[in-house]
DNA sequence: AACATTTAGTTTAGGCATAGACTATTGCAC
DNA sequence: GTGCAATAGTCTATGCCTAAACTAAATGTT
């Protein structure tokens, strides 16, 4: 076969659409990211990581592991440490003892950090609610469904792929 | 309003469904990119950026100015000068001058550079095809357009912001 | 021609991310 | 209880990415 795999909107007609899907979902992604980061740098002096970060902790009072946090930001193990390391700097969080395991942590939002996340995440809605204006409800609910079924094909993928290992 | 801004699926009524759509797109756009980076990694020892680098050479024989590139990665110019520099070193892109302006050059992909984007290209296509391979054709359609509405209605949207500035 | 402005590209400092090596603790097998 | 694999977290080296400051060349104004 003689397909030529080209990255953009301009595909030839050998081009499965599923290039042109990746490279339209990744643009997408590409300019929400950017409006919320940019919003977070410049009403908040932060970063998406660290209200990630936060917002995941905001949800779990009683703390959450370092390990659980990996999990669900998807992303590595030292990352977390050096995001959490920051946050306790400034007294946004804080480590506390796993009783009865003294390898572990239960990482926890401070009042501070509390305080400071409900300001953020407010105008956080804000700037993504203002992302997908420009659907109708029922285009959100179709868009999301459909997305649904992206992440569980490829998770099973992915695991399917690690089992061979 | 007392609305609770959280991250993640188990928004409760208050929240706008706008917020759970973000977090699957960008949950979506994460679980392929990590394949394709994966992959591109194993099978090729490149990454993600210089693949796309070279992907938009190989559809300008002629050569792009630096400044295109950045336009078109949506990246910083810093960036490009970077990964460039990557690329001339392994002698998969030239730097050729542009006649009549001594600022700027035009980069392109070496002979050995289209080889390797070729064989690259094969691969990346089928990793794609595979990520989205839980979708009817007609879903690949469906969806495709949704974001399309969306990058329309957000890039308006940022445009606007830029002119009041 | 002289000066300011814009444009092309690079450099610098710093944050996020990874993979892989490392330390300390836990828990299991025996 | 001794040995050893698994787990929790950190550290190191490296790469991508940004914003902002910078150099050099081109352009526009007068």
């Amino acid at each position: 076969m003689d397909k030529e795999a080209r990255l953009d909107g301009t595909t030839t007609a050998e081009h499965p659409e599923a290039l042109r899907l990746w490279l339209r979902l990744l643009t997408c992604t590409q300019l929400v990211e950017k409006q919320v980061r940019g919003g977070l740098r410049e009403k908040f002096e932060t970063t998406l990581p660290r209200f990630d970060l936060m917002a995941q902790l905001e949800r779990a009072r009683e703390g959450m592991k370092m390990n659980e946090l990996s999990r669900r930001l998807m992303v590595t193990g030292g990352n977390i440490t050096g995001i959490t390391d920051q946050l306790v700097a400034e007294d946004l969080v804080e480590r506390a003892p796993v009783p009865g395991d003294r390898r572990a942590y239960r990482v926890r939002l401070t009042a501070k950090g509390r305080r400071q996340f409900a300001d953020m995440a407010h105008q956080h809605e804000a700037w993504v609610v203002d992302a997908f204006a420009g659907l109708s409800e029922k285009e959100v609910g179709t868009l999301h469904r459909l997305l649904g079924k992206v992440k569980q094909h490829t998770l099973s993928q992915a695991l399917a792929t690690k089992e061979k290992t």
